[in-house]
DNA sequence: TGAATAGTGTCTTTAAGACAATATAGT
DNA sequence: ACTATATTGTCTTAAAGACACTATTCA
């Protein structure tokens, strides 16, 4: 940190955070995207995101509290930094440093006003590397729901396996055998049955119900046998 | 990226980059540190870092490549962001943040004059947060390890098999069986073969010497069977 | 009682672990 | 030939996939 040719790191730098908030809904991962309200873009689509407020935020990850509050009104869903996206034409107003974070939410009910929420596959031209940044929350989102509980984020609580069960699949993208996630959400060990019991949809045996332990709502819990060797 | 307090970012926030350099030396993963010639800390051991240069850089993993270069000499070794740590309390000067980058070497030959290598499970007090920034290396590569062909960056080419089984041994912390091992190795295909074959120490058997495809200098492969569902 | 999905039991298949057998260089 | 490690073959064990069977609700 110490430096050749610089005394001051002050070079007139912009740093902000950027939120690719996901959810999944109809099947498909989705990110929510706001529109502008200012230059530089203003009144195009792009991710909820901000200034780092270095008289407020003890942290980027603060930031995206922040952010994630004002501009999506939520408290506290799962928050991950993703990577930082830095450089000197990524932003028009001159060479920019964005932490970027991502965060999973639950499909909302219904979509507030001003929310848009586009599947990551299908996105228009994003301003800013916004595109770059949200295939790079997907990806990582995708990988990790091969080896983790991440997808549990993305379901509304209580759910049910199969649920949870349908919602790996979307991510995964390919048929998971139900024995075998019942098994692994079993050896996972980080859901606990909720009394009640739920229908589906027909006239069928209902399925129980499950919650996240509360001591994994930060946490990841990792599936076992990685090099297996 | 909009802001409703904000028109500005400039909040002479400092914008770094540190490079937290592992080998493996002695069976143990290890930290490059190098002595600090100025303030803040001057004299102390430190990772090598810098200012981002917004008139040179095209991005923090450019002045990650120049710090690597100036300071330990290296021209393109294995380089992965890590993450980013901030916040007004980690660097004396001010508000901060450093895009934090990890880098894999064989082990030098000989420890360079100025060039301290330390054992990352057994640092003293560092300046900054670089204690915790190395931690955060470690745990990333040591995980990675368990599934992915990331340790080859850490063997010396061209390497042999046994070789590359006591360097995975060495980080994941535990014995490998030397068969399964091979076997994964077959199955990820990043090798190839070199000509040669050559002897370790004692009277007996050689051993095929392998070297990296070209193809995956920068690219890791993952090994298969994640959720296994 | 019938339809439909939830959940379990268990057999088959695949991959990892153990271990024995063979290969090969240097002495 | 003998030693020591490399490399391969193959049997055992463990975990994933397939599939049939039971459970439970509503119509």
């Amino acid at each position: 940190m110490n430096d050749s040719t610089n005394s001051s790191g002050d070079h007139r730098l912009i740093c902000t955070v950027d939120i690719v908030l996901l959810t999944l809904r109809d099947g498909q991962l989705q990110v929510l995207l706001l529109k502008r309200d200012r230059e530089p873009f203003d009144g195009a689509l792009a991710l909820p995101g901000g200034y780092v407020h270095v008289d407020e935020d003890q942290g980027c990850e603060d930031a995206a509290q922040r952010v994630l509050l004002q501009k999506a009104g939520l408290q506290s869903p799962y928050l991950e930094q993703l990577a930082s996206f830095s450089g000197p034409a990524r932003d028009p107003r001159g060479w920019s440093v964005s932490v970027a974070y991502f965060a999973l939410v639950a499909a909302p009910e219904a979509s507030q006003p001003g929310q848009h929420w586009l599947p990551v596959d299908r996105l228009p031209q994003l301003p800013f590397d916004h595109g770059r940044i949200i295939a790079a929350a997907a990806e990582r989102v995708r990988n990790k729901s091969q080896y983790s509980s991440l997808p549990v984020h993305l379901c509304p609580e209580p759910f049910t396996l199969p649920q949870l069960h349908t919602i790996y699949q979307a991510l995964l993208g390919e048929a998971i055998n139900p024995v075998s996630f019942r098994r692994k959400m079993e050896e996972l060990a980080i859901l606990e049955p909720v009394p009640g019991a739920k229908r589906a949809q027909g006239p069928h045996r209902p399925a129980q119900l499950y919650r996240l332990k509360d001591e994994f709502r930060q946490t990841l819990r990792l599936v076992g046998r990685g090099l297996n060797v």
